[in-house]
DNA sequence: CGCATCTTGTGAAGTCTTTCACAAATCAAC
DNA sequence: GTTGATTTGTGAAAGACTTCACAAGATGCG
């Protein structure tokens, strides 16, 4: 009912779930059925309610769910109601273009420290924190209590910059140079990749016209 | 042994193993086994093998492939000989991040065209191209003969966006706003969610924290 | 209260994906 | 040309995920 392992698509319809309860909530509904979250998500109702089951029972038969309950229970699924501090490596466009990125905040991601490894932009301020070089990367790692690293470097030293992260005991990252990293076992690591979206699509477009 | 229904990650991994080929190609390899591939991209070799045979047989038994065939392979599954037409809609922070993304361009997505609705940028050019209005999107995504779009645009506003570039007639999107769009069948929809990542790397960390 | 209606939670069935395991193909060496 | 060492391509088996279908709990109404 609870633990055991748990797919990756569930965990990931679970933010989608508690997305949509946040617009269920804004609109002054107060109990949702696994039917009407399944029609907002484009699946089905017996899929939302098998995933919820791996982690308890949070609706009443006959009834459905209560928005506000279930929120907070997916929040807390999710390790949402706490404060995640997060360091970004990489100043560049893509980097910085998250760390303005407004949602994340609200989310309890707090990017707390930011590298890069351009002379240039060592010392300058970007709002609240200032940029540091990579070489003070182990010891702010450490010390800074980083939960979680978004690198967005480019791909040639990535893997580099991940093995110094996780050697600073980092667990968590999430991966925007576009090439494909290894990390020990007990690291959580995910890559996006703008590039790979685009040649699924790309694979798509080409099947469409060959049809 | 061609054709029918291929699984995404199928298709996505046949991305990766492109990337994989380029790398080997530059190191001066001529062949790789099912197994090197499998190596390096952190799966198996029956996997590899697998995911080619949906699509034909390219390798040589007791030798493995050729680099540089593979890779011609490949990028004709995937529909990356050609040149792809691409539209941007939304030039905020993370629609020009994309637009300066170098790649893109490198394995053939061109963006022609760049629309915002912010009177202030329309008109402005960036780079070759010029930022147009919203107004000018159906005309301009039929007569632009654009083949995909990438959708850069505040989630309030994303489906709305969406349902006029499918009016328009075109058939691969790829999504970064974070809301869950909906578009008929026969158009290709792929969404990029930062924080859907995020959200399932602080899943994994709560994970760990308790374990 | 009893009956009709609704909706959850969940084993069982079904479907999709990955892994296994081995025959067949290729090459080198003797 | 036969043997030995490789490595592919692929049915079959195993495993993972989704869908089905229904008993059980909850509510409302006469």
């Amino acid at each position: 009912m609870t633990d055991k392992r748990i797919p990756d698509s569930t965990v990931r319809r679970l933010s989608l779930y508690l997305r949509f309860l946040g617009e269920f909530e804004a609109s002054g509904v107060e109990t949702v059925s696994s039917e009407a979250l399944a029609e907002r998500g484009g699946t089905t109702a017996a899929q939302v309610r098998k995933d919820l089951s791996h982690f308890g029972s949070f609706g009443k038969r006959g009834l459905g769910y209560s928005v506000g309950a279930l929120a907070r229970e997916l929040r807390h699924i999710l390790g949402l109601g706490r404060h995640w501090n997060v360091a970004l490596i990489g100043a560049g466009r893509i980097g910085m273009a998250l760390f303005e990125y407004g949602p994340f905040r609200r989310r309890g991601f707090h990017i707390s420290t930011v590298f890069d490894n351009d002379p240039e932009k060592v010392g300058q301020a970007r709002g609240d924190v200032t940029i540091h070089g990579m070489e003070e990367l182990a010891e702010r790692l450490k010390e800074g209590h980083i939960d979680l690293v978004i690198l967005a470097v480019p791909a040639t030293v990535a893997q580099d910059v991940l093995d110094d992260v996780v050697r600073a005991g980092v667990t968590a990252v999430l991966n925007y140079a576009p090439t494909q990293l290894r990390a020990p076992e007990h690291v959580a690591l995910r890559s996006v990749s703008m590039l790979l979206e685009l040649e699924a699509l790309s694979y798509a477009l080409s099947r469409q016209r060959s049809a």
